[in-house]
DNA sequence: CTGTTAGCGCGTTCAA
DNA sequence: TTGAACGCGCTAACAG
């Protein structure tokens, strides 16, 4: 203890977080006494009587798809700036999970959660809330009004997306959704719809196939596109679908973007090397993440946050993956 | 208090905890207590006194890579089944950053920590590991005997990846190597040269150049290797860079593999769908996490660990980025 | 089988 | 400016 070297422990405490006045003298025999023991307070007991952990978790679903690790960086340039630590919790999208997680957090004294891309009714989720548990989501919704909400504007960027395909005269042109009942891919595919309206295109039914924002579902998804009547472009859902998209249009010896044209959502670090480079909506991933972050550490100070939802604005990145229609 | 529901604070500790015998009586109502007021324990309080956070951290520098992302889930599956919870700290290759988490990770007593491609001085991390954090080092290397490691055999590895090539009729192979200094990348090299010379190819010292493992990084070294004598095929040191190495060619007007094969490392989820889907040498991410993991809470419960090395081994998947020598 | 007592290592009164 | 005393919520040791 640095108390044998010098004082009592209350001082000790007081020099070290800087509460009440410290005569210089002794300040300076605690910091000895500290370098020489290599001493740190354990911040166990100290959460224990101030009842904050300093330390916030991220809830997903699963950490390999890189959008979701692009979140992490901002999450943790925030958190660490306010002296927190992130506890990363991965669900594999099972709803029991989710909630065996969330409990033990609790338990865990957390002082804040951030989820995303829960599957757990939204009930379960205020009830959390409810107990003092702050809670905020960020890049897919949650239907509650107790949870703050921080993502990019989907429908506007599935819109830009359509309206780039259109803009470069395409007219038969598939969506490869995501995953299905989930809120983000119904909005997604509004703003496919919208801009085909406003375009004055033939929606076709068969033209919107399932592709889960996964590489292998949007493989799936544009091999049962293409054993119909294939479109000469397609906007995919994700970039890591767009993968699979690309993949399948190859495998049928058609080209990318001289057959057919493709736009992804993300703009993910790797778009920029796929082949051909991916056209894609932007994704402003590390500012959400660090407004959600922001947010959470707001609520567990116990400041209120004004606004419910924030929604960030997408963005059109042109690469080599879209042309104009032959 | 469940207190209030019954009885003494220490009967219902041991209930809850399995521990001593409880009459069945009493059981039932601590169990109805407990479900009525939603009652968890508060571990931060609960660890104070079992000196057990039941909490471990992955160290390591960008969880952007989507090999690191694989890793993770190993590690969630066996921590949870211990009831345990991980802590993710990114350093973004800061060796200030990493000894500031080492340091704050020993104050908030986590059980054990997990790390990864540091590049503090490995004395540095001996000095914590002295100090009494248990830590396990997987994937990258430390030059330090105190820290038991858990990787694929990156030597066998590469030279399986050459002798792929070689195999193929290839004579002018080249190289994009893993950042500089690191032991990884120079075992990679290293296999690399084996194979080469085990086939009495000559090894050119302009065929190889720097990809430091990103996507970015592969594409300059292959811009490179391009402007000089271009190769028929290249090992790259990962699939990220594989992935840059790729649009470099794409780019100059060639194809692959009918004019340059390409083999990358790591085995990504996305290397099956990149277009030519990627031949590439497959590293058991998953069970090195789950090994590095058992070993972390063996050395945090006091148990000792027989051995210090651990090398999984590599295997070849070929795909469609390589062909025969035209 | 159960209650009482005593800490775990801190922050925080209240006096001095 | 500093120390003594107390308590955060829990587990462990010891009686009973």
């Amino acid at each position: 203890m640095a108390r044998l070297a010098g004082v009592s422990t209350a001082t000790v405490s007081r020099a070290l977080n800087g509460t009440g006045q410290i005569a210089p003298a002794t300040g300076a025999a605690i910091d000895a006494a500290v370098q020489q023991l290599g001493y740190r307070p354990n911040t166990v007991a100290r959460s224990l009587v101030t009842k904050s952990t300093q330390t916030i978790a991220l809830l997903l679903p699963d950490i390999a798809n890189p959008f979701y690790a692009a979140l992490v960086s901002g999450i943790q340039e925030r958190a660490l700036a306010a002296g927190s630590t992130m506890l990363l919790c991965t669900t594999e999208g099972d709803p029991e999970r989710e909630e065996q997680y969330l409990s033990l957090l609790r338990a865990k004294q957390v002082d804040g959660v951030l989820v995303d891309g829960l599957v757990l009714p939204p009930e379960r989720i205020a009830d959390f809330v409810r107990e003092g548990l702050p809670i905020v989501c960020l890049d897919r919704d949650i239907d509650s009004t107790s949870v703050p909400l921080v993502q990019v504007d989907n429908r506007l960027g599935a819109q830009i997306a359509t309206e780039h395909l259109l803009s470069l005269g395409h007219r038969l042109i598939a969506h490869v959704a995501g995953a299905p009942g989930l809120r983000i891919s119904a909005e997604r595919i509004g703003g496919y719809d919208d801009a085909l309206a406003a375009a004055a295109v033939e929606r076709r039914r068969t033209h919107v196939a399932v592709g889960s924002f996964t590489e292998e579902g949007g493989y799936g998804a544009m091999r049962a596109l293409l054993a119909g009547s294939p479109p000469t472009a397609v906007f995919a859902a994700n970039d890591l679908s767009a993968l699979g998209v690309m993949h399948a249009i190859a495998e049928s010896g058609r080209r990318v973007p001289e057959d057919i044209s493709v736009v992804g959502f993300d703009d993910l670090r790797l778009a920029a090397h796929t082949t051909p480079p991916l056209t894609t909506i932007h994704q402003p991933a590390f500012e959400i993440a660090q407004r959600a972050t922001q947010l959470l550490l707001d609520l567990a100070a116990g400041r209120e946050v004004p606004q419910r939802l924030h929604l960030l604005e997408p963005e059109l990145v042109v690469r080599g993956s879209t042309a104009a229609l032959a």
